[in-house]
DNA sequence: CTGAAAGCGCTTACAG
DNA sequence: CTGAAAGCGCTTACAG
């Protein structure tokens, strides 16, 4: 039924083993074979099977990319198709195929991994994000398996080559964004602190409020499930204060776009009342009410980059660890009022 | 290095068959020896090759999903992780993995399918999307490959199994509702008519303007194309018109978001002085202003369902066809107004 | 209930 | 420049 390189062998007068070789286009063999076992090829539509060449060349031509646990980062936000573009697109410049983990838990996702490096199903993976005590990026360390990240990994920075955005510093920048624009209280609604990137930018605000010595309460810090249990609650607290905030950082549009919500419930204007500023500048931002500020933190790049470092570890076991920092970009849009 | 089938049945003074039973679970061997095999299993941390299985099995475990060409549908709209998570969900259930089609272009998106089905990589394949005369499509028809569609064929109806929202009908359930809103004049902001969802939605409209004997000229219906390179002129024009449309139907939610810009730069309010509905409903469109109101189409179950029938027709050649419809939903909101 | 043997469709030293 | 042979790590009739 299927057409195998004995039936082109045959069909092309040489031995399978040539076939193979005209496959790889290995250079020992002479034009004329290779065009004509070629022609061949074409004649009797052969297409290699995947699946022994994998065994027998012990590679797969494919990466694997494992997304965080579902409820929290990886779905309805456009995070994700972007970074898959980004990723398949270094991936199919060198032939490489896409294998998705599918897993729900962390456990299940965990599993997944195991049996994907096991079980010989890619030939590296790349974790699109970073979390706090992760077992799967543990495991993939001590097994040295190839891999690279989407994120700062939490520990053995020295160890794990990995693609980020410099958290703190655009946190920090942020904050002296508004600084510069008049505003002395800066509230901050985080992310997720069992991932690196909230922790990162929850230290940059931290920072330049100290380094602008600028009021540093608790109070103006609001954490991402505290906000996600009673947002409106969160934020009617936060606009209370004594001193309640002139400006807001938020983790990501999506957050942003809440506030903006609640606020409005209390009949607090954006950016007349309050300015609002962001992250992760989602193809939306420009259509909400108002359009966003938001600093767009070249997610294709991301995807782009991990996937160029990790194609490198699997060709070469030694290549070094590298530490790359994508680019950002504020976009100002009408969110964020001088009050100066 | 890597512990293989044989080092486990030498382990557990059994031949490499009866190790590969137990993996199988079959149930011809005794509870004693899959007992003792698994406890080697474990201990040496066994764990099965997946392309030397796949090789000796002729089958996979994983199916190919086929994302339409990157700058039309896929990208930037949440369509595309909510689907995944739909499949992913359903695959993970039966232990199937995901293989992502990562080409760009059409052609290259072609030469993936073939080496895909050809080079045996997976299963079966879903295509997310029905476009008007795919080769793609046409291709797997003709292999009889195994596949499913999210959204109906454009022909072969009859042959091929899919998924859809019934696409005529919202369409002309939404021209309906509005109708019974005291709407009259009706316009429709409609999508790429290479898709089949779009050349459906558009029907669906037509056929209720007809059916309730509305104004029907082609002034009310604005291209994708044409929306795409000049939205705001065409948006401007259709304002201009004679009798101006009291209500704009939009083909997906994206689309619905930029129309409203366009209407607040002729100072035309959302839903004051026009109304809004549109398809899709997006995780954002409670929040843009003014928040949309918008069909859902249930993406997630789009996703699964594929997924459902087409390990159906994995696992047995001779599945029926079948055409799934998925429900839908109106999620009202504030961007229509009664005129009645 | 279990084993010996052939085979899945390739690749790759080794030999010439 | 090309071929014969072994091997990648499994599965699966067939035989007992």
């Amino acid at each position: 039924m299927t057409v195998t390189i004995i039936d082109v062998a045959r069909e092309a007068n040489v031995s399978p083993s040539t076939v193979s070789r005209v496959i790889a286009d290995n250079p020992r063999i002479s034009e004329q074979t290779k065009r004509r076992v070629r022609e061949v090829m074409e004649r009797l539509e052969y297409h290699p099977n995947f699946q022994a060449r994998n065994l027998a060349s012990k590679s797969t031509k494919t990466i694997g990319v494992i997304m965080a646990h579902s409820t929290t980062l990886a779905f309805q936000n456009p995070f994700f198709p972007e970074v898959i573009r980004g990723i398949c697109s270094r991936a199919h410049a060198s032939m490489y195929g896409i294998y998705l983990s599918t897993g729900g838990t962390e456990d299940e996702i965990f599993e997944e991994v195991v049996s994907m490096v096991q079980g010989r199903k890619v030939d590296g993976i790349i974790l699109l994000y970073s979390r706090v005590n992760d077992r799967t990026m543990n495991y993939l360390k001590e097994t040295r398996f190839p891999f690279t990240m989407v994120g700062r990994p939490y520990q053995f920075d020295d160890e794990i080559t990995y693609v980020d955005n410099d958290n703190k510093k655009i946190a920090h920048d942020m904050v002296d964004y508004l600084y510069q624009r008049g505003h002395r209280q800066i509230a901050f609604i985080g992310g997720d602190l069992n991932f690196v990137v909230s922790t990162d930018r929850l230290e940059g605000y931290r920072q330049a409020l100290i380094d602008a010595e600028l009021p540093n309460s608790d109070d103006y810090f609001i954490q991402d499930q505290a906000f996600k249990e009673k947002g409106n609650k969160s934020i009617h607290e936060l606009m209370q204060l004594a001193a309640p905030p002139t400006a807001i950082v938020a983790h990501d549009d999506l957050v942003a776009y809440e506030i903006v919500r609640y606020l409005e419930e209390l009949s607090i204007r954006v950016p007349a009342d309050i300015s609002i500023v962001s992250f992760n500048n989602h193809a939306l931002s420009a259509y909400v009410s108002p359009p966003l500020t938001s600093l767009d933190i070249s997610i294709f790049d991301l995807g782009f980059e991990a996937t160029k470092f990790l194609l490198e570890k699997v060709q070469n076991t030694e290549a070094p660890v590298v530490h790359h920092l994508v680019e950002t970009n504020l976009i100002e849009r009408e969110s964020c009022k001088n009050i100066g």
